[in-house]
DNA sequence: CGTAGCATTGATTCTCTTCAAGAGGTGTGG
DNA sequence: CCACACCTCTTGAAGAGAATCAATGCTACG
């Protein structure tokens, strides 16, 4: 990982309210942005830590992308998350001091580091970021359950929509377009994430297509009528 | 929920080296005993918290067990979890105001609560506490990764295979018989948090049975042949 | 003892996976 | 700059696994 520094202070990046919540001081911002360590760049395919590497930091993804992978003991995997600019990666590394899972940034991508120790004694001084990373961990949790529930009890096709939804939702949130989805990951691993077959997850973008909701050019999918979507996926729910 | 006091100090109960790690002192569960408002009785079916409650605590299951429960927009649910005692509920809660889930005693059922303003200002103080809830937080997310990766990828009979023996190593956990299961919950809740029909689950049962490696008798089953269990499950992964 | 909730078992249906082949796109080396 | 190879994605056909529908058996509680 090369280094680089354009702007190692949280106040000066264009995404800490995505990171931080709006209650966060300037002067906690400042103690914060001391202890990153530094901006690291990665290029497509290299790894910010591997499954089974000591863990010794979090990570907020400043640019890019990442998908995170779990691989089981007869090596099967899991992509467990892909990750946008504003979010956090490595909150599965706290509890052990190995990593349970392997990030691999998608495309060029630049993260913050926060090591482990350091954060958690800042956190003793500053009640609003120890309070900040119980809620994001809990806020994981919240969505992982809701993920249970898609990957149980829905059909691949209301999974394919709630991903799309979800993901149109991300891009806003950092004030891209809710219409033009650039995913970064392959098929497979999307195809991974959602519980079923890469051949599944094209005939379903397909027939969504053939449908007139949506536009597919390999990665570049486009939201035609996200009225019809959402319509679509209540009435799977029925 | 009603009110007595067998023990309300951690250091005598009987669970507080499953709910703490060794190394936590004594004078730190004197104080965090201070902050653990009283022990709550429940008998079965009584809820702890319901979805949309506003978030006030934390729970250590002292005695009995309970399930954790989501409901969709559209009214479909997903079993998050059933919990034994010396396992903690509400971690999805932390983050936002109100409950995203309804705990609800799957029997005669105890209870610590711990409130969260309260914990949270404790463990400012106690570096070891936050350290043991960002460490039980964590190892949830990981656990959670481990279901998706269950509920995605893996047949029926796998996902009934590593529930009876996860549910065998958490009896283990709390020294009763890894071999005699006595099971708290519904065919139905139980095929609901594996993602399966609760038919496919009665049947698949049958099946071990069948084949020599369990006994079926309703809610109790035994395991008869713990290695050949595991055998199975090894094989499923090829 | 009777009823209601819970669990088993069987028959059928259907969604999704798997297997297979081919098309499109991209990057590298000649 | 083109050709080739490789990776990714699409599309089709067949089959398996699990869901659903339906009926019956069991158990526990009032």
């Amino acid at each position: 990982m090369s280094l680089t520094s354009p702007s190692s202070r949280c106040i000066e990046c264009g995404l800490h309210k995505v990171c931080f919540p709006p209650s966060f001081e300037a002067r906690a911002l400042e103690q914060l942005s001391s202890l990153i360590n530094s901006q690291n760049l990665l290029s497509k395919g290299e790894s910010v830590y591997r499954q089974g590497d000591s863990a010794r930091a979090i990570y907020a993804v400043q640019s890019g992308s990442l998908k995170t992978v779990m691989t089981q003991a007869d090596g099967s995997t899991q992509i467990t998350g892909f990750y946008l600019p504003g979010e956090v990666i490595g909150l599965d590394n706290l509890a052990q001091s190995h990593c349970a899972s392997t990030a691999i940034a998608t495309e060029k991508t630049g993260l913050c580091e926060l090591p482990i120790n350091a954060m958690s004694r800042l956190s003793q001084q500053l009640p609003e970021l120890q309070s900040h990373l119980f809620q994001i961990m809990s806020n994981e949790i919240r969505a992982d359950y809701q993920r249970m529930h898609m990957l149980s009890q829905t059909s691949a096709e209301e999974r394919v929509l709630s991903f799309l939804l979800s993901w149109s939702a991300r891009q806003s949130r950092r004030r891209l377009s809710a219409q033009a989805l650039r995913l970064t990951m392959t098929r497979e691993d999307l195809a991974n994430y959602l519980g079923q077959a890469l051949e599944t997850l094209s005939r379903t973008l397909h027939k969504l297509q053939d449908d007139n909701l949506i536009t597919v050019a390999g990665r570049q999918i486009t939201l035609k009528d996200l009225p019809g979507l959402n319509a679509r996926l209540q009435v799977q729910c029925s």
